[in-house]
DNA sequence: CGAGGTTCCTTCGCGGTCGAACAAAGTAAG
DNA sequence: CTTACTTTGTTCGACCGCGAAGGAACCTCG
C-alpha cells in the first residue's frame, strides 16, 4: 500500500541555503532576522548558514541598519564582485539574450536573429559569441547605480537556454523536435559547457517562462498555466509550485488539441484539425497571405495588429477565441490559480482579450472565481528572466563551488 | 527572487514512519532491508523507525524469511488484532460501502441504495448503520484464512467516505455541489466523526478512486488521470505522487468541457455542449428513451450494452469516443503515465476502446508512447478501496494515538 | 542616567536522517 | 569443513534543521 496522499503543508522547499541568497539579492530580507522572518525558519539555523555564506565570500556585511525599537541590524548583501549569468531564449528565427547579475537583476539585454534551422553547432556557437559581447561592456551598463567597480568585467558564472523544443533535462539534450532540424539527440548542455566552462542548464522555452511567471507573480501562486503563443504555441504546467514535465518530457502539448473550428490544414504532427493550424503566428501569417497581403512573419502580423488593421485583428481576436477554446478544458482540468499569457500575440490586447472572454464563459464558476488571467507580467523578457533566475538559483546553491572559480 | 524551481529529485513525502507501515501492510515488503530499497532510505534510519514501531506494538516479528543467498530476514508484519476501517462510496442512488483490515485488505463489501436527495443526515445515517451491520460478522469473514482470533470483533478505527461532488477537504464540507440537494456546506467530516467517535476522512468520490488506482497499479507510476465515467463524468488527477486538488479543490473537471459534436441540450452549469450532455449515463439513458426503449438507470444501461443491444452498443461507443476526445487535450497537456478508466460504464468493452482509439489517434506519439490506458484495475471497488486505504494510512500515521485506543 | 522593554543574533541541546563501518547469519564452492 | 561471498541488520559519528535560553545592542521613559 504505497499510498502517499498530500500532506497537510510539505510544500517541497528549496535548500535553506539556496533560498537565503535568493531573498538577499532580491532585496527582500535584508538581516538575519528578516531572513528568519521571511523563510520561517529558526534563527538559529539562518545565523548557522548566513556565517557560512559570508566565509565562502558570498554574502557581505554592510554596515548597521535603522532600529526598529531594539537592536540595530547588520544588514546582509550580496558581494558585489559576484559575476552574472548568460540566460538565452531561443525562438524559430532569433534569440534573446541577456545577463543578469547574481542578484537576478536584468542587465543588458539583445536580441539576435539566428536561424534555429542551421544546426545546433551555429546557432549554440553565435548566442555564445553575442553573450560575450553583451556582457563585455560590463554588466553593469545598464544597472547605472550598481555599486560594482566601475569598469571591472565581471566572471560567467552560468548559462541557461530555453529551447523551442522537448527538451531532456537530466541529459541535457533535445529530443526529436518539431521545428528544429539538425538538433535531434544533440547534446546542447555538454556542448555549451564544454566551451563555456560554467554549469549550463537547458530546458524547454515555455518551461522557462513559466517558472519565471509563476515566481515573479507578485500575489502567491501554488498552481499555473503559462501560455507561450508567438509562432508557434506552447504551455508549462507548474502545479504546486514544482514545474510539471509529464512521464516523457513532453507535458503541457496544447498546439496538437483539435479544435472544432479546425479545417482541414494539415499539421505537422500529421493530423487535422490542430489548435496549431488556425490559431499561431504562423497560420495567421498564412491565412493573411492567402488574403493577399505581404507578412512574413510573427513580428509583422503584431505590427500590423498594433496599427489595427481590420483584417489582422480579426484573425488575431479569432486565434485568442480558439486558444480560449482549448484553454477552457485544461482550466477546468487543472484549476490553476492563474493563467500567463506570453509569446508575441499576448501583447496585442485583442488576443488577450479573446482568451479572457472565452475562459470566463467556458469555465465552471468555481474555477474562474479567483482565476487570475494576464498577460505575462515580464513582458518578452519572460522567458531569459526565468532562464537567468534558474541558473543564478543554480550557481547559488551551492556557495562552496562559488568561491572555487574565483 | 523567490523561484524555488523543483530539484532533481525531493518528492515531497510523508513521514518515513507512517510509509514503513504502509509498505508492510501491503505486503509490498516484509523485511528491513525490503524497506530500505523500496523506500530509498538508509538502512539505518529504517532499523531506528521499525525497533519504534515494534516497541508501540504496531508492528510485529515473525520468524525467518527466505534467505536470498546471504542472511535470511527476520520477516515483519502488522499486528493482527489492530481493527479495522470503513470505507465509503456514495453515488447518486446507492453507495458501496467496504470493511478494510488495517493490513489493506478489503473484507466485506455492501451495495446499499441510499437516495443522496434526501439529504445528509439520511444517508450517513444510512452508512453508519450498515456499516456497523457489515463490520459485525467479525472484520474476518472473507478474507477466511485471517490469523485473527476467530469471532473477535475488533474495533472501528476510522471512517472514509467519498461523495459525488466537490469537497472542502479541509473543513469535511460539502461545496455547492450539483447533484446533491441539501448537501450545501453540511460538515458530514463532523457530524460522522461525533457520530462514530473516530477519524473520518471526506472528499470527492473521483479522488479517492484516483488516488487507490493511482498506488495499486502494479508498475510504479508518477503522474496518472483518472476518470470516472458513470451516470455523471469525473475526472482525477495525481502529478508527482500528490492528488491535485486545484486552487478552489475544483480541479479535475472534465464534464463541462465543449465538444465538438454537441448538440443543443443544456447542461446543468448552463452551458451547451458539454460532454455531460452526450456520454454521461445519464445522456445515453435519455437517448436511449428518446428512441423508445424502456431503461432508466445508467446500470440498465450496462445490462443491455453487456447484451449487446446495437441501439446501446452504439451510444456507448460514441460516448467513449466524446470522452476521449476530451481527454485527447487533457492528456497531451499532462502527459501522464497512465490513464485510468472507472465508473459503470468503464467495465463496457466498447467504450473503453473507443477512448483507446481516440487517444491513440489524437494524442501526440510522444505522449502516448508509454502511456498505459487501462479499466480500473480494482473494478467497481476502486472507490472504496482508495477510500479504505487513505484512512487507513491516516490511522497509522501515528503509531502512539493507535496504541493508546487499544 | 539607569531601568526595562525590544530587537537582533548566537549558543546549546534535541531529533531525524544519512553514510560508513561492522557484526550476524546465511549460501556456495573448493 | 573451510573459505569467500552475499545479504541482513545494528552501531556510531556527522549534518541539518528546530526550539529555548541567553547575551548584545539599542530605544524609551521616568
Amino acid at each position: 500500500m504505497a499510498l502517499d496522499p498530500a500532506p497537510a503543508e510539505p510544500a517541497a522547499e528549496a535548500p535553506v541555503t539556496s533560498r537565503i541568497v535568493a531573498l538577499v539579492s532580491a532585496g527582500v530580507a535584508s538581516s538575519r532576522a528578516d531572513l528568519a522572518r521571511e523563510l520561517g525558519v529558526a534563527p538559529s539555523t539562518v545565523s548557522g548558514r548566513v556565517t557560512e555564506l559570508i566565509d565562502a565570500g558570498v554574502l557581505d556585511e554592510g554596515g548597521a541598519g535603522e532600529s526598529r525599537g531594539g537592536r540595530r541590524p547588520r544588514l546582509l548583501r550580496l558581494r558585489p564582485d559576484g559575476g552574472h549569468v548568460l540566460a538565452a531564449d531561443l525562438g524559430g528565427t532569433h534569440a534573446r539574450l541577456a545577463v543578469m547579475d547574481l542578484t537576478g537583476r536584468l542587465g543588458a539585454v539583445r536580441e539576435v536573429p539566428i536561424e534555429v534551422a542551421d544546426g545546433p553547432e551555429a546557432a549554440l556557437a553565435a548566442i555564445l559569441e553575442e553573450g560575450a559581447d553583451l556582457a563585455a561592456p560590463s554588466a553593469a551598463s545598464s544597472a547605472a547605480s550598481s555599486d560594482a567597480a566601475p569598469g571591472a568585467r565581471s566572471a560567467l558564472r552560468g548559462i541557461a537556454i530555453g529551447l523551442p523544443g522537448p527538451v531532456d533535462v537530466v541529459t541535457g539534450r533535445v529530443e526529436s523536435p518539431a521545428r528544429m532540424p539538425g538538433w535531434n539527440g544533440f547534446a546542447v548542455r555538454d556542448w555549451l559547457a564544454e566551451r563555456a566552462g560554467v554549469p549550463v542548464l537547458v530546458d524547454n522555452d515555455v518551461n522557462l517562462m513559466a517558472l519565471g511567471e509563476h515566481f515573479s507573480y507578485p500575489r502567491r501562486v501554488e498552481h499555473s498555466v503559462t501560455v507561450k503563443a508567438g509562432s508557434g504555441i506552447g504551455s508549462g504546467l507548474i502545479a504546486s509550485g514544482r514545474l510539471h514535465r509529464g512521464a516523457t518530457g513532453a507535458a503541457g502539448d496544447i498546439t496538437h488539441s483539435r479544435v472544432s473550428a479546425a479545417g482541414e490544414i494539415p499539421c505537422s504532427c500529421g493530423k487535422l484539425g490542430c489548435l496549431e493550424t488556425i490559431a499561431s503566428g504562423a497560420a495567421i501569417v498564412r491565412q493573411l497571405r492567402a488574403q493577399g497581403l505581404d507578412v512574413t512573419t510573427t513580428a509583422d502580423v503584431v505590427r500590423r495588429a498594433g496599427d489595427a488593421e481590420p483584417a489582422v485583428t480579426t484573425l488575431v481576436r479569432e486565434a485568442g477565441r480558439h486558444l480560449g477554446e482549448v484553454l477552457c478544458t485544461v482550466v477546468n482540468f487543472v484549476n490553476p490559480d492563474a493563467v500567463f499569457l506570453g509569446g508575441a500575440l499576448s501583447t496585442l490586447e485583442p488576443f488577450v482579450a479573446s482568451v479572457r472572454s472565452q475562459l470566463y464563459e467556458g469555465c465552471h464558476p468555481l474555477v474562474t472565481k479567483n482565476l487570475v488571467i494576464t498577460r505575462a507580467t515580464t513582458g518578452p523578457e519572460a522567458g531569459v528572466i526565468g532562464a537567468g533566475r534558474l541558473v543564478v538559483q543554480h550557481v547559488l546553491a551551492d556557495p562552496g563551488a562559488f568561491l572555487l572559480r574565483d
